[in-house]
DNA sequence: ACCGTGACGGTAT
DNA sequence: TATACCGCCACGG
């Protein structure tokens, strides 16, 4: 083996493990931006450390690190780039639109609280 | 121990 | 709407 950097859950600090939890709950065909995620994992103000989690975080996770974008709704890769592209392609695939490098946060967030009030009908926000 | 960096975010301009 | 700053914090050099 190489390092032990990042892998083994049983050794992930509580604050990280909290945040990689609520990543892997956002629901296919919605997104989150970072520090949605951080707070909802009692870590206000610590978006950096998501991003910093998804990045050190093993393939095997299987994490919907996808549904993670910034919190004005634009990807946080480099418009163009590989993980760009490749975001833009999971997303798609849930019917998430990715339109100028940016989806439409009122229509796919996690928390479309605006929208719900729209509709009137937030049938599986939660 | 100091410093630059970064999958961020809110405010001011 | 876009840019510039600044706050935040874990890491690596």
């Amino acid at each position: 083996m190489k390092s032990v950097r990042a892998d083994l859950p049983s050794d992930l600090p509580p604050a990280q493990r909290a945040l990689v939890r609520v990543v892997a709950s956002i629901p296919p065909g919605r997104v989150a931006s970072y520090g949605e995620i951080a707070s909802r994992a009692g870590l206000p103000g610590r978006a950096r450390l998501v991003g910093r989690v998804l990045r050190e975080a093993p393939e095997a996770w299987a994490l919907p690190w996808f549904r993670v974008l910034r919190a004005d709704g634009r990807l946080a890769f480099p418009p163009g780039s590989r993980a760009f592209r490749e975001q833009a392609r999971r997303l798609a695939a849930e019917a998430v639109l990715v339109v100028n490098g940016r989806v439409d946060l009122a229509r796919h967030g996690w928390e479309r609280d605006l929208d719900e009030l729209l509709w009137g009908m937030g049938g599986d926000a939660k």
